[in-house]
DNA sequence: AAACCCCTTACGGATATCTGTAAGGGGTTA
DNA sequence: TAACCCCTTACAGATATCCGTAAGGGGTTT
C-alpha cells in the first residue's frame, strides 16, 4: 500500500473526515493534510527534495480564498505544480463536481489517476479509489458517466471560461483581453462572438441574458 | 451540554468529520448522523414521540438528489418540518454558503440558532457554535457580515416581472410592449432602463448578464 | 402659490451585442 | 497538388445596452 499520502482539502470538517477514515481503515504510515494549495505544494516539494516523496496526492478542486493572496488557488493548479516536480506521483481528485465535461480534462490533460465525487458514499469510494490506483488502475465514481455524449450539449473548458466571465459581467472585449493576457487561444472578440452564437443555437437562447439564465438554472455554470 | 444531537449532512467525508470531532471534543451522550433529510426527519420524529427528543439539529442546506425521490430535499425544508413537530429544538446550519442575503432569512424566518460557514476553521467554529447555542445565545461565523449593506434589497413584483422577462431573453423594448399590452404601468422603455440601472447599484452588478446571474444564483428569480 | 421631491418619459450619444460576409491558415482527403 | 472542411479572425451594419440630461406630472411641504 502507499506509504505517504498528502491530502489537500480546505473544509476542515471534510478534511478531518478523510484523514480519520484513511487512518482507521487503511494501512498507511504517513498521512498529512493541508488546507491550502500552496502549503500542500510546499510540503510535497520539501518531502521530494529530502528524498522522502509522497506516493499519492488526494486533492479537492475548488478552494476558498484565504486572507492572504496565494499563488496556487485551485486543485488544477496544484496538480500542475506537483507534476512539474514529480511526474510520477499518483493523483486522486475528490470534489463535488459531477459534470463529465469538467472531469474529463482532468484525465486527458492532467493525467490524474482517480476521480471521486463527494456524496453519500464518497468516503467508501475514496478508499476503493486509493486501492485501485495503488494497483495502477484508474478509478472514477460510478455515478459519473464520462462517455455520456448522450445528446446533451457538452460545454468544454473554453466555453465555461467564457460563460463564467460573462456571468460575472465582463464584456466580450474584456474577455478577449483577459485571454490574450493569459496566452489562451483563440482569443479574438470575433471568435468569442461566434462561440456564444453557437451556444445560442445549442441551447435555444435568444441572447446572452437568456443563455446565462438557462445555464445557471441548469447548474452548468 | 446537549445530550442528543442529530447531524444531517449528505457528504460522507464531511459527515464523518463532524461526528468524529463532536465525539472526541465534546461531552455528548448521543450523536446520530443521517445522509438524507427524510431519514433525519424520521429519526427525529420517532425520538420525539418516544419522549427522547433530540436537543439540537445540525444540518447542511443543500443535499444531492438520491436515487429515489424524497419529500424533503433541502435543509430549509428539514428545518420547517422539524419545527412543526418540536418548535423548541435548537438548530445550527452548517453550509458552504456565505451570502448574507441567503443566510439572513434563516434567522428571521426559520429562527435558527446558529450559522457556521464551512471552511478552513469550520469544525472549530461548529464546536463553539454548539457551546454558544447551548447557552441560549446565537452564533454566526465571523466571516459572515449579516448587517452589511446588502440588507436584503427587496425586489417588488414589478422588479420581478422585468427581471424574469430579461432572464427569458426579452429585450427591454419587448418588455415595454408586453407591459403596454397588459395595461401595466409604468411601461416605457426608459423607465425600465432606469429600474434596471437602480438594480445594478443595489446588487453591485456591472451589466444585465451580471445582474441576472447574481439573482438566479441567489435564488431570487 | 411656490418650492420641492419623486416618478415617468423622451431623447441622444457612447458602447456593446448580434449577425453576416469574407479572407487566410491548418489539416484531411482525393 | 488541388479541393475541401473547419477554425480563427477582421470588419461592418443593424440592434440593443447603458447612462446622462431634461421636461412634465402628481404629491407634499413651507
Amino acid at each position: 500500500m502507499f506509504k505517504k499520502i498528502l491530502i489537500a482539502e480546505d473544509f476542515q470538517d471534510t478534511n478531518k473526515g478523510i484523514v480519520n477514515a484513511l487512518e482507521n481503515r487503511m494501512e498507511v504510515e504517513d498521512i498529512q493534510e493541508e488546507l491550502y494549495c500552496d502549503k500542500a505544494f510546499n510540503r510535497f516539494k520539501v518531502a521530494f527534495l529530502n528524498k522522502e516523496p509522497y506516493d499519492l496526492l488526494v486533492t479537492d478542486l475548488s478552494f476558498k480564498e484565504g486572507p492572504v493572496a496565494r499563488r496556487l488557488t485551485s486543485g488544477q493548479a496544484l496538480i500542475d505544480a506537483v507534476r512539474q516536480v514529480d511526474p510520477d506521483i499518483k493523483v486522486i481528485v475528490n470534489s463535488m463536481i459531477d459534470d463529465p465535461a469538467q472531469i474529463n480534462p482532468l484525465f486527458t490533460d492532467q493525467k490524474i489517476n482517480g476521480y471521486v465525487c463527494k456524496g453519500r458514499n464518497g468516503l467508501n469510494e475514496l478508499i476503493i479509489a486509493i486501492q485501485e490506483v495503488y494497483q495502477n488502475r484508474t478509478y472514477v465514481s460510478p455515478q459519473i458517466n464520462l462517455n455520456s455524449n448522450n445528446s446533451v450539449f457538452e460545454l468544454d473548458k473554453y466555453d465555461l471560461l467564457i460563460l463564467q466571465d460573462l456571468a460575472e459581467g465582463f464584456t466580450k472585449k474584456e474577455i478577449s483581453e483577459k485571454l490574450k493576457n493569459q496566452n489562451i487561444s483563440p482569443n479574438s472578440e470575433s471568435t468569442i462572438d461566434k462561440k456564444v452564437s453557437r451556444l445560442f443555437d445549442a441551447f435555444g437562447a435568444k441572447n446572452t441574458h437568456h443563455l446565462i439564465a438557462k445555464l445557471i438554472k441548469q447548474g452548468r455554470i
